[in-house]
DNA sequence: TATGAATGAGCCTTCATTCAT
DNA sequence: CATGAATGAAGGCTCATTCAT
């Protein structure tokens, strides 16, 4: 199951163009906007997206894994060297911040009858944010009885609204510092 | 200011039938749906459609202000009989519960560069809501230094977020009623 | 073969306001303008015109007819109180410059494989036009080897050139001056 | 100002075929053919018309363009081996013969609110026939007081007429010949 | 592999014409 | 007869995807 040919230099340089490309493109116009337009501001020619990507889709759920990949680095760091105790605090308040990306990313895919579950990449932090609800737990600075779901149901309800309505940075701070009392112990 | 003709009784029912249709395709679907899909659910031809609403967005619109009114209504029946200590909290919950409808057209509207506002819809409750906070403070059933903006910022998230994420009833239920003990006094 | 009945005082009124109506939108907004603006410029609803016109072709083919009508008056009217020797002239001049009016609606009438010969409108004018041509030559101003349908042919073409080319009142009138020399004895 | 890349052989081969079909569907019947017909007599698909052409009047307007060059050509070659006295009359004639190709474009791009002037293509001509004007008037062909715009306006007529009303070949050699009088010397 | 031209299904919209009111 | 709503066949154009170069 290993990949039978290792992939040249050049391909592989041109598949992280693309996805870089395809982010921006798709976060500023949305998911409608066309391939031909992260071809061109990927410097490539439509064909060698498809060649990479067979499908727009694909493109998609690349860029998502993406995505997900730097969300999961970050928050590893803070697990490794934050304060136990307001590291899942701390994640939460990030990733809102991030939705721009996020959102844009899932919209995408909430779009027509996708099999990719919109949120999906959010839901795949499960695990990690797992980790970190425990430990704030743990500490006593969230309440016992939160369960994960409704963390990553409020995480990614957050990141929606961030994104559709276009919080800005104070309404946006004010928004999210209000919400995380709901999980503070009273 | 009333319309100079009372539209023929077959023309509104049409009316409603397309708009009803509508609602159903754009949410099962998402906004870009076809026009045609519409129609075919409504039982009409395509032209009928593009004689009530000249444009696709007219159409979205339409549904829109449809929804709004209907959202409106309840909370003006809260208004009237609930407990003004509770009627936010009802409302709040109320709305979250119909996201799927609403949330299905914000995030159509949403779509290319709209000059409805995404959440417009929600947005234009900020009256309605604005009077259930109030006497929500006045009871003290609600903290005194939550703003307006703040509510409406998490009900949109809220909205926006089950809808994308397709919460289950259970979810939803624990999820809203755990976003609200933000709103409680400590 | 005498019409079976004779039709409604308000149909008749209808009709007339239909074809003014028509040859005005017509010339506007040329050939492409819908039954609908006619209807609307009319002001009544567009099941009269058809009722009135069964297809737009024959709502165009009556414009046409009026329109001849009117033109062989005028020519009429010429040949009865006018100079012989100028007549003829006049009337060119004439026909040209009414032909904004003329013009749009032979164009009309040449988009699409139309059986109504573009120009037969101007072409059934023959008849009237041969005897103010008879009657020039017979006094001399105009040249006696000038055939009928040379004038004709560049009636047409002098009108058609007027509207297709938005002359101005001054070219117009030079061009035709200019142009009517070529009839002159040498 | 060259063109950074040469343009693909098979593309500029279905360039080619596009416009000639084109000039011809257009000829025959009018402007208002549609682009599915062009691509059918192309023998290309639809979308190849719209990646040469991203409108249909970009395609009109393209065969213009062609046209006057090839119109310039002739012009040119006239005035390069011809007698400076004729080939005014000569080039006259030769575009009114040539009319069912220039006029059916011509008239075209007259229909809908066109910012490519009506006639536009021979108007450009100006300037090619202001030199043979001009020579003819030295070599005392044409009467002195004669203007380049009237030159152009008869032509224009001369054209739209021979294309509406469909001179016959000897009819058209009769008018031509007749009009041209009028430039002459009395 | 990359390129970019070609394909063609599908979308929104218009409008002549029909028909229930 | 008049009205105006409904119909549905086009038409222009877009864009994911394929394939010759």
């Amino acid at each position: 199951m290993t990949p039978s040919k290792p992939m040249r230099a050049d391909a592989r340089r041109n598949r992280a163009r693309i996805l870089a490309a395809a982010e921006e493109v798709f976060a500023e116009r949305g998911a409608s906007a066309s391939t031909e337009e992260v071809a061109a501001r990927a410097g490539v020619a439509i064909g060698t997206i498809f060649r990479h990507f067979p499908t727009k889709r694909d493109l998609l759920a690349a860029i998502m894994k993406d995505l997900r990949r730097r969300l999961i680095d970050k928050a590893e760091a803070l697990v490794a060297d934050g304060d136990p105790g307001t590291a899942f605090f701390d994640y939460f308040t990030f990733l809102v911040g991030s939705s721009a990306r996020v959102g844009a990313v899932v919209s995408l895919l909430a779009e027509e009858g996708t099999s990719i579950e919109p949120g999906e990449q959010i839901m795949a932090l499960d695990h990690t944010f797992g980790t970190l609800l425990d430990a704030a737990q743990e500490a006593g600075t969230v309440r016992p009885d939160v369960h994960l779901d409704e963390v990553m149901a409020l995480l990614a309800a957050a990141t929606h609204g961030a994104l559709a309505t276009a919080w800005s940075d104070d309404l946006r701070h004010r928004t999210v510092t209000l919400l995380l009392d709901a999980f503070r112990p009273r």
